[in-house]
DNA sequence: GTCCAGGGTTCGT
DNA sequence: ACGAACCATGGA
């Protein structure tokens, strides 16, 4: 991995995209909500289910950690594996009132944050890396599916690396073009922009598509190969 | 009808 | 430490 690669690529995409604005203007605890409803779901489904949580008056910590398994599920049934989700949010809502509010969690560093967030039933390393950048504004990078094809199909790894191999090194790698007070916006914006450049790269979004980013088949290949049409 | 989405747990090897 | 089955809805 060259030295300003990392940073180069975010540049890149974000004169191609432009600003996201991911998760803007929610609540912290909304966005901890939507982080386990779109585990392996379309964001689509998931705003269907936060709003039928709304309307229930189910969006508290207090409310889903009170009202009954049965109820929730229903009200999540649109973001899929309904059952599975309403243990997890559960889980995740009843640690979270024990933390008291959310002012609380600032005293943690972000690796205690880390390690206590993946001891949550149903939290895993992008579900906490989520919840780290986008609700408690820690500077961390997420390593989803897209991340590791498209860092991969750009050379950066082979993309079979355990998760934090990635996550340090691009870290590292980012850190080092950036001074600290600008780094946590980026590692905003970045993950959305790999998330929105997946979606345009390859039309049908095959993991076994081996045009995206490599060559002029692939609808946004121009993105990182300028002299392509 | 088929594929897959802003994953994680559990249980084998 | 790694692989596979399992969970389940909705849009393309």
């Amino acid at each position: 991995m060259t030295n300003n690669s990392v940073i180069e690529i975010y540049y890149t995409l974000l004169k191609q995209y432009g600003h996201q604005h991911w998760w803007p203007g929610d609540s912290a605890f909304e966005v901890i909500i939507g982080a386990v409803l779109t585990q392996n779901t379309a964001w689509s489904n998931v705003e269907k289910a936060i709003e039928q949580l709304r309307l229930s008056d189910l969006l508290s910590p207090h409310a889903i950690v009170e009202e009954s398994h049965d109820v929730i599920a229903e009200a999540i049934r649109p973001s899929g594996y309904f059952n599975v989700k309403t243990k997890r949010l559960k889980a995740l809502c009843e640690w979270f009132m024990q933390q008291g509010d959310e002012n609380s969690l600032r005293k943690y560093d972000t690796d205690t944050l880390r390690k206590m967030l993946l001891s949550v039933h149903g939290i895993g390393p992008e579900t906490c890396d989520d919840i780290l950048l986008y609700a408690l504004d820690r500077p961390v990078f997420v390593i989803d599916a897209y991340t590791r094809r498209i860092f991969s199909r750009l050379g950066l790894f082979s993309g079979e690396e355990p998760y934090d191999e990635i996550r340090l090194e691009i870290e590292e790698n980012l850190s080092s073009s950036l001074p600290g007070e600008e780094i946590l916006p980026v590692y905003n914006e970045y993950h959305a922009l790999v998330v929105r450049h997946a979606k345009e790269a390859c039309v049908k979004n095959k993991p076994d598509c081996v045009h995206c980013c490599l060559n002029q088949r692939c609808p946004a290949a121009s993105v990182f190969h300028p002299n392509m049409v």
